[in-house]
DNA sequence: CTGAAAGCGCTAACAA
DNA sequence: TTGTTAGCGCTTTCAG
């Protein structure tokens, strides 16, 4: 029924390989005259290459699968941008694989799915690996990069912001503000979350601030953790938040403004991300901006060979959700 | 290499038929013997079948492709969300094909993609086709899929919600609540917007008012849309505003609040789509809300045959948006 | 219940 | 430059 590279043999009186090599532009194999008579009769007959076929005697697909959950923050279309761009430029495919949220069995899943294809990478965005995953990802012999994760590992390829970094910027700037005490609001308790911490415990230990471990709301990353993580913070005196994610720190704002608090006078605030949602607030988020696209093309270079282990550097968008503290008088 | 069924045929002293019966669960054809024997050999060599290999002989993938674009709306991961968990109860894998922002070659190339590869099935999230799209579609024995998009022809397949209705609705609403200058912004001027304007109208004349033709301002649905329609309205004394999407919503506010607007007062907005942006702006956005969720769902029955061309109710949300006019002195 | 053998549509030596 | 041929890894008759 579909056409294939016999039929368009058979209607030109050329063999297959011939067929093969013109509709592989195996420049300088054909002659013109071939490659006039194939080209048309694949037109009309509406010829289309099998993939499926061409992969399997090729043992490799020019495919790279990328694997993303539903996570609740919302910067995984600028990554895939990123991706998607650079993949290109490389003669690259991409397809996206779904993981569900946080969910083990849809992650070993989408990895097995993308390993029995012998796709030429993987990209893992956000996700982060059980010991399944990472036995699968290990045993297999394609080459993979974690995105927007770090895993502390040296030997496991990962494309990220420096986390650490990247929340101790964030405190500085509330610290240098005047603000001393400071809440941290949204972080898991994986990889990413831990080096987040760290860096803002660095920064509040680097002004002797004596941080309450109650200042630090776990959540993942969510406008749900957002929203729960203020209500502790109101007992505590905590007149800054540092956000885990722009979704919590619209979370925490909605929450704030619930309870007539007058933003950023009551309680000052720092997302991290810096996507649009930092805009759409009132007042606007003030954010540590990642560079998502970035963070994507490094992604492909990465797991394509063509990087080492690479840090997105990150910049402070200053908005208006940060209060001047020395004015003011701290609850 | 990687292991194969003739490895473990060799390992086993079976033949490879019989190895492919057990991986394949073609229960009642081998022994419970024979299959022990296999399952223990191929957990021994770490084999994975080769999907590849096995489309190429079944013809078929049990494969639903998604095609989506980096809308600047934000509500495709709830579609996908619908698709996944449908796709699964029907055995089928999905992969995203990613058709950037409605670029023509890359939404070519993503359909190309996808039936190169013999997929069961095309879902079409919120892609307009233009006319190669079409013929590509039509030509492939394929079924496909409109989602979150009806091309007005009963012929092709699609599910969405109602343009018409919800924006009927919206604009009933605003009108119920003493609005009579009412704006649309952020339409595009494909089908989508069509059928939304259409309803918008419809409501207007439903209740004598005579639409200034400038009321309504074209867009993408995007953030930045929403923004560039404000100050168009500013001359025009429109009380209230239906944005296409909550994007635009967001974009018709922050830029209303940029102007020291007071809201819903000075400005009454109900938004299309229902997201979680509508709770995160300030005030929180009245919406007729997409059960995009559902739409997914359904797109998947309708290309696995399981169900004719499709209308997904809307619901309206009150939030905080619209005021009512009454009491208030139009400007 | 099992094996032998014929392909799925294509590429890649190897010859001609 | 072109054709012949042998597979890629798997499923599926058809015999046994």
């Amino acid at each position: 029924m579909k056409p294939t590279i016999k039929d368009i043999a058979a209607k030109t009186n050329l063999s297959i390989a011939t067929v093969s090599r013109v509709l592989g532009h195996k420049q300088g194999t054909y002659s013109a005259k071939a490659e006039a008579k194939v080209l048309q009769a694949a037109r009309e007959l509406g010829y289309r290459k099998n993939t499926v076929a061409v992969e399997l005697v090729k043992k490799r697909a020019d495919v790279l699968a990328v694997i993303i959950n539903a996570t609740p923050t919302n910067f995984s279309t600028d990554i895939i941008d990123g991706i998607q761009e650079r993949a290109g430029q490389l003669g690259q495919q991409v397809i996206i694989l779904y993981a569900g949220n946080r969910e083990a069995p849809l992650q070993h899943q989408a990895i097995n799915t993308a390993l029995q294809r012998n796709v030429s990478g993987i990209l893992l965005v956000a996700i982060e690996p059980d010991a399944t995953d990472r036995e699968l990802l290990q045993a297999a012999q394609v080459p993979f990069c974690f995105v927007s994760l770090n895993l502390d590992d040296q030997n496991i390829k990962s494309v990220s912001s420096n986390n650490h970094d990247l929340a101790y910027q964030a405190t500085e700037y509330l610290i240098a503000h005047g603000h001393t005490r400071i809440g941290l609001a949204g972080i898991d308790d994986y990889h990413t979350g831990r080096q987040r911490l760290a860096g803002y415990q660095a920064a509040l230990a680097n002004h002797q601030i004596m941080a309450d471990p109650a200042w630090v709301q776990r959540g993942n990353y969510s406008y749900q953790a957002g929203q729960a993580a203020l209500s502790p913070y109101r007992s505590l005196g905590v007149t800054a938040v540092l956000a885990a994610s722009d979704m919590v720190a619209a979370g925490l704002l909605t929450a704030a403004q619930g309870q007539h608090l007058t933003l950023p006078q009551d309680l000052s605030i720092v997302s991290i991300d810096g996507t649009i949602i930092c805009d759409i607030t009132t007042p606007a988020l003030t954010s540590v901006t990642q560079d998502f696209r970035e963070i994507g093309r490094q992604g492909v270079n990465r797991v394509m060979g063509q990087a080492a282990q690479t840090i997105i550097p990150v910049t402070l968008t200053e908005r208006a959700s940060v209060a001047e503290l020395d004015q003011l008088e701290t609850k």
